[in-house]
DNA sequence: ACAAGATATTTACACCGGAAATATATCGCG
DNA sequence: CGCGATATATTTCCGGTGTAAATATCTTGT
């Protein structure tokens, strides 16, 4: 059944997140499952209890994991202003929702992923400090002001009602979230 | 096993779909199943093929009855005027999200609900035109313009994303849609 | 009255997550 | 080195889930 020549897999943690992150992109979150990813792994479809409890639990770190992603994509510190930076991170944002749908739609799961796992806490935090950093008036760090809500909101929005198709009407599809971002900066 | 009289059920397919309404109200999203629908509606589990083909067809019914209770929720049309009536389909959208936290996130769910079932463009259409009718410059029926998806965008994100906790940081708690939608209405 | 179709059940099956007992490997420490 | 403790992985078993196929019951049209 396995092709391994030792008992322990040696990584298997990160394989099984590895095995999930294929899985969602080759076929999507519907054929996402436990057992799925143990397989894939090379490993019993029990494996997986010893590094994540349950099928939260590693659900839950490869949505991590997809944050750890999408932080990296819409990252662009090395951007000449704010407002390049601001424009790569929410245009990456959208692109990376589409580029990754299935991934996407995982990480905003409620009934598949636990946001109070400590495993996904740090990743997110990451992702909103980026957000953070493209504010006109950013807050303190470990701080969360008005105006990283209304972008985090409107990008987020966006990218999710674009993915599910609500916007797929005549002459919507061009439209784009530079389109919609002019406001988002504006001082208050 | 069942308690009717009669052979057939007389109104299942409803009776699906409200059953699946009381599973989230009261059990959550990862209660939600084609088989605790049917036994709710006191009915075999594959009694629901005949009416919605699949799972995903009872699903969509359900999240497609989610848009029209979510439709009501949002429309005030005897609001004074324009601004008042963005007020309460903004602050709605938001109340009704937390208020249904599991037929919220069904609504929007893409591996569970499929957009393309006709069952459930009505309903999208209708929740579309009370989004539209708030917009300063409303686009043509059948259009959807920037402003709309602007307002759509920016009420849904600040909605997933409080609902998912990602807003869950000290002094964020108390922030409101009504904080981040001056900029909303305002002229191109 | 009766055939045709709609509606519901029974049975069977493959996939899924989890619990419990067991097996194997690695680590800590004498 | 040796050996118990621990970590890691397997096997087996169970209940839950969606679907297909065959069958049963009711309703409808003529």
């Amino acid at each position: 059944m396995t092709n391994r020549t030792t008992y322990h897999h040696g990584n298997l943690k990160q394989a099984l997140i590895d095995a999930g992150l294929e899985i969602l992109e080759t076929e999507g979150l519907g054929r996402l499952s436990l057992r799925a990813c143990a397989e894939r792994a090379g490993v019993s479809h029990t494996a997986p209890k010893n590094h994540f409890g349950n099928v939260t639990g590693l659900l839950t770190a490869i949505a991590a994991q997809g944050f750890r992603r999408m932080t990296d994509r819409i990252n662009a510190g090395d951007a000449a202003d704010r407002a390049a930076r601001q424009h790569a991170a929410l245009t990456g944002y959208v692109a990376f929702a589409r580029e990754n749908p299935a991934l996407f739609a995982l990480m905003f799961s409620p009934d598949k992923v636990d946001f109070h796992d400590p495993a996904i806490s740090e990743p997110l935090s990451h992702c909103a400090n980026v957000l953070r950093s493209i504010a006109k008036t950013p807050s303190a760090p470990g701080q969360f002001g008005v105006e990283e809500m209304r972008i985090w909101s409107l990008v987020h929005g966006f990218a999710t009602l674009s993915l599910q198709g609500v916007f797929d009407k005549p002459g919507m599809r061009d439209i784009g979230i530079e389109d919609l971002m002019p406001e988002i900066g504006r001082t208050e």
